[in-house]
DNA sequence: CAGGCATGAGCAAAAATTTGCCTAAAAGTG
DNA sequence: CACTTTTAGGCAAATTTTTGCTCATGCCTG
């Protein structure tokens, strides 16, 4: 079936392995993902800036900068951004740093491509547009500390129910809320629910 | 230096080697801390009910549990607790596990001293990586709405209070939240007031 | 040291939120 | 269309949060 042709979202995938690189961004494309790629850090970075990226997957050992810094400042870039480390170098203490500046997982080379799917499966799955305007809202320093603590509720629930594409059922599971709450919420918060259409 | 003399918080410390227990203990102690012991997740877990803690720092391998399992139910009990491992078996699938728990760090054992210390420091002193910590505990996508809420409100108040060094009057300006309102939402997330040496 | 702020916290009333129970409307299915 | 599954929302009780009062403590200034 060509069901791999929705769009998955765009990943930038990070190794100085150039056939490790090439082997894993046809694995990825394949499997429905536009893939961005680069051999270096900085370039990496720089593409960071310039295209729209969904995800970062990225080796830790690498020549010029390793993972860690090259996370360290794509962060400054990109503060939501999701990282995904993958690495056979993977000793506690870089898991540890890699977790502290927010990667979602550090998977051990060789990694199964089952798992890297999976992995981006999650990340992915919500959407990543809405979510950085919404989050505007709720970052707006100005706000009295209610009005922020609303909008961030609001647009929990929004990213949750646009995830789950307006299945009720689905965000009370995931947010594990009740569903009364739910109801209140999303009527106090002026929140209404739409499916989209298929 | 005379640092040891400020009240530097509570910690719970958990594991199951008696005598590392007491051992630790003992160090803590003298280093300043109010420390309550367990060598059972269990007894621990009810501790961590009914005690004040600050932090709690837990082995890895234990009968009965393991302390990524203890750690999950912890974060029930405290979703904003700041927790630290530390084992001798730092797999990374472990060390993974217990960051996306929310562990602040993940120590080999065994653990200098003053690295703990130092660790122990950053937790319960100066809010600086506690604040990334907490930001990472509303960006994660997996916990429960309440915790995200909660983690986000945490991020504000502290975000806002270190804005200001500790002066709460500011604070309550900025946030035009209720003085009273601010106490008490302090005490139950767990944020000290700090101000900076001058 | 006295006096004045700034802050933390106990207490209880007031207000708001959460949640179970239940009904009706809406949506999805065959 | 008849039937099943999902949702929304009324109502009231249970629970949690907010907030005013008040007091005690700690800190700063003079």
């Amino acid at each position: 079936m060509t069901e791999s042709t929705s769009i998955q979202g765009c990943i930038l995938l990070l190794d100085d392995d150039v056939d490790v690189l090439g082997a894993n961004a046809r694995f990825l494309r394949i499997s429905g993902y536009s893939v961005i790629v680069s051999n270096t850090p900085t370039t990496a970075l720089k593409q960071l800036e310039e295209e729209v990226i969904d995800a970062v997957v990225t080796d830790l050992r690498m020549p010029e900068m390793d993972g860690l810094e090259f996370a360290a400042r794509a962060r400054e870039v990109k503060p939501l951004l999701p990282l995904l480390f993958f690495s056979a170098y993977g000793s506690v203490q870089n898991v540890v740093a890699a977790m502290q500046l927010g990667a979602v997982d550090f998977l051990e080379k060789p990694v199964a491509p089952s798992l890297l799917l999976e992995r981006l499966e999650d990340i992915c799955g919500d959407h990543n547009e809405p979510r950085l305007q919404t989050r505007m809202a709720f970052d707006d320093a100005a706000a009295p500390f209610r009005h922020r603590v609303l909008a961030y509720e609001k647009y929990l629930i929004q990213t949750c129910m646009q995830k789950h594409n307006g299945h009720v059922a689905a965000v009370l599971e995931e947010l594990k809320i009740n569903r009364r709450t739910l109801n209140e919420k999303m009527q106090r918060l002026g929140i209404r629910r739409k499916r989209d259409a298929d």
